[in-house]
DNA sequence: ACCTAAATATGAGATATCTCACATTATTTT
DNA sequence: AAAATAATGTGAGATATCTCATATTTAGGT
């Protein structure tokens, strides 16, 4: 991790402005921090020191279970934020936080701001908002997971990821995410490949009936 | 559902009072709302009025799939905000909230109430940490149903649920919120019978060996 | 360029879980 | 009390999914 300063910080502070989220002045606070590929913004069960707004990149988030099987519970994105829970409640556990690209954040330190921070009505409200829309998403996520078997959870996941008609996604990543075996993921591929709705080119895999994938895939509104 | 009155309102709003979640006066605003077991307290996909709080009673909130299948998401107990995420989301789809039992909650009016709340700093803190819990919970929830088969969710509910070591749960309600069929929910508990974990008596469930329960059960610290 | 760890691939056999059909109680409603 | 509805129970056969073993290929580090 990089504590950018001076020039650097100064173009993502302006790039990416957010003042508008608080109430009170944030800029003698903040830090942007840049973080390289495969770094662990937050490791799992570690206490962060910082309330981060991820605003260039992407991460994973995984939690290990006791019986040692890793999930992939979810993605930060643009405009997500990283440690609000453990701002929230000190005795969060942690999830563990990867960065899958080069990822810019801002970094409020939790020990200066945190009274501050949970008086200010407006930085709450759009924390709360920002809640929700978790909430809400992880519900609609884990029903799906309970309701249809792989095939469906696939195929939209597909859809959702393809870029150009192409579906190329690491299946270590896929099966975390999905919940299922990497056997099990291959054997549903080569299916779809079999149904003619892929066609699988070297590592990637083209989608071949789109219309067809779309009809398995969950369409539930969220 | 009936909206209390005078000694019964009354009875109730100082039996749980509310005030300190609030730094405006909520008093005139506020309604008790009175609902029969069996009773929709929001109706799937039907946009509510009141943003209510849980004060005494339990009801189980739904969500149909596309493919039919109804999943039991969670269970909402008292000191539950119910509509909250329809007040952060006009666009919310609001999922079907049935009581279980008799229950009581307070109800405020959303029109009336919208703007205040959402400027309240009292509240909207309240809220972030009720929706922060709720995330986590979700997030552990789902995560598990990934992980573990039913043989591990199962006993842990057991755990959870029992009463004086007697399980007496409905297994058409377990089957949705484990998200299996009622046909394997029984295999399972009959296996754990055989297992002498349980043993049946007519309806209920008495645990024989708990200790043993326990080691099946997910200990995920959350 | 070489080594190593990670990712991809595939087969075979075992389990977990589902669907459907059907019978038997409870619980509600009329 | 009868009828209707919901909940319980069980069998048999089909699928979905897992585990493990093993081979090959790719990507990262020195």
């Amino acid at each position: 991790m990089q504590n950018l300063q001076n020039e650097e910080k100064k173009y993502y502070l302006e790039l990416y402005p957010i003042q508008h989220l608080f109430s009170f002045d944030i800029m003698s606070l903040v830090e942007v921090h840049h973080f390289e590929r495969g770094e662990w913004i937050i490791k799992e069960g570690n206490f962060p020191q910082y309330l981060y707004f991820l605003i260039e990149g992407k991460a994973k988030v995984y939690m290990t279970q006791e019986n040692g099987k890793v999930a992939l519970i979810s993605f930060a994105q643009p405009n997500a934020f990283i440690g609000e829970l453990e701002l929230l409640d000190e005795e969060y556990y942690s999830k563990g936080v990867q960065t899958m690209t080069t990822t810019i954040c801002l970094a409020l330190p939790i020990l200066k701001c945190k009274e501050e921070l949970l008086s200010d009505v407006v930085f709450l409200r759009y924390l709360c908002t920002f809640l929700g829309n978790k909430t809400s998403l992880m519900t609609a996520q884990f029903s799906k997971s309970l309701a249809y078997p792989l095939e469906n959870r696939l195929a939209e996941f597909i859809v959702l990821s393809a870029h150009n008609n192409i579906y190329k996604e690491k299946h270590t990543e896929v099966c975390d995410y999905l919940g299922v075996s990497y056997r099990h993921l291959l054997y549903v591929l080569a299916q779809f490949c079999e149904q003619g709705l892929l066609e699988k080119r070297g590592r990637s895999y083209t989608i071949t009936n789109m219309s067809e994938l779309k009809k398995r895939a969950i369409t539930t509104s969220v």
